[in-house]
DNA sequence: TAGTGGTCTAGACCACTCC
DNA sequence: GAGTGGTCTAGACCACTAA
């Protein structure tokens, strides 16, 4: 693969910036400057600077330098958010949980919405408590099309990552996902599998996975400990993935 | 100011794939043919179609026609998301809300992460309750560091957005902010000024605010009514915004 | 008015996919 | 091997900012 001339500019920025050298509310060179400390030609530096701009690390307007914002994090890669046990390791913890169901379900209207399937038609539904570090943290309901189910059937419960073997031996990839994110009560049943008391307040993810041809691959919907965990997003005037819906546009009930 | 061709083309395109020229899974044209069709040269097509990959519309990857990945839906510009009473507005909704307090406080710990400012000095806090169609909806709590709360104090509480006033008539815009969302149980306090029954469950929303010179102009911690409401966001290979952090890297308690 | 970034052009070469 | 998008070049012009 390599790696391209504007991903370096870009990275070389980012650690000028974290490292002091652009202090958030200071501009940066010019493009021309760059241009020539870096020996590419101007739109090689556009193409990083784009970079910097659309994660808001940078300002930028007309006829202004560009301005530094705030000391860039690590961007974390798609399947990081979206994989827990990729998730885990990387924080330094130790994933782990146990499927509490996996069963064959008819598919009803939420289904229908999210995976696009016939009511009617068949739907695996695998249910798994996930702890970290032996604590239990979150109870994840994950929802599979008739075709992949019958894949997922057949992967040992113990199977490291899932994602993983499914990219692997099957060629089925995860590049794309929607999500919704609200609150809820525990219920009874929630309750006692994350041994947690009743009416605790949780965290709730649904979630749609594709593959790059926009089918649907899996939908989800996690429910989170209050307190164990937050979503941190960024948004700006120049990029905003963000979004309020009603619970009823995105599978509610 | 003027509209620009590259994005003209994008909206062109967006609209062809709503109206289902391109359905999800069918790719688009070589960016060959939407040159000649739109007559630009191929590079302004490039940057329409970066602007459908970034936001997830679409699918490329080297030597592969750009595939649609789903129904693009209209994007929420940032300052909708930022503002309560536009998002509301624009939903069709009427926004509303009481000012329940508004006090100078001494900024402790949580107001020096968030906001930057120094420990023991004056940090302006507004207190407000929202509703939507005159229902109570959300708790929400802004902080001001010392010199935006002076202004901010002299704005009539009833003023229909504070945030079009600050940048009319004192050229001071909101253009960046970090989110993180979480889960609570409402504490007797909050339960009794939205009218819920203690232990209900709240979305909680904290936001940190700033300008284009990446100065925090405000945090916030917003409690919203468990299903009233849910957040929306989309991510993909290309782009990431997402990240599960632990509550004490935001503010937490 | 000088300097900046934003847009746009018209090419070139390469990596990759699919046939 | 033909066709594709991804990267990169070396310019041009314009809108905007700040002095």
């Amino acid at each position: 693969m390599g790696t391209f001339a504007f991903a370096e500019i870009a990275q070389a920025l980012v650690e000028e910036i974290q490292a002091g050298k652009y202090p958030p509310g200071s501009s940066l060179p010019s493009e021309r400057e760059l241009s020539e400390r870096f020996r590419v030609s101007p739109g090689t530096v556009r193409m990083a600077l784009r970079e910097l701009v659309a994660d808001g690390t940078v300002d930028g307007s007309r006829g202004r330098p560009k301005r530094v914002v705030r000391i860039p994090r690590r961007q974390a890669p798609f399947d990081e958010f979206r994989s827990f046990a990729q998730w885990a390791r990387r924080q330094g913890h130790e994933p782990g949980g146990d499927v509490v169901r996996a069963e064959w379900r008819i598919a009803d209207a939420q289904d229908e919405l999210m995976l696009g399937v016939q009511r009617g038609r068949r739907v695996f539904r695998v249910q798994r408590v996930r702890t970290l570090d032996g604590e239990k943290v979150m109870l994840e309901h994950t929802h599979y099309p008739e075709w992949l189910g019958e894949i997922v059937e057949t992967i040992d419960d113990d199977a490291p990552s899932v994602t993983a073997l499914l990219a692997d031996e099957h060629n089925i990839h995860f590049t794309h996902a929607e999500h919704a994110f609200g609150a809820e009560r525990a219920r009874a049943a929630d309750a006692d599998l994350l041994g947690i008391t009743r009416s605790s307040a949780l965290l709730v993810h649904r979630r749609v996975s594709r593959d790059s041809t926009g089918r649907a691959l899996e939908w989800s919907s996690d429910r989170y400990i209050a307190g164990k965990i937050m979503l941190s997003v960024g948004n700006s005037w120049h990029s905003n993935p963000l979004q309020w819906i009603t619970p009823e546009a995105f599978g509610g009930e």
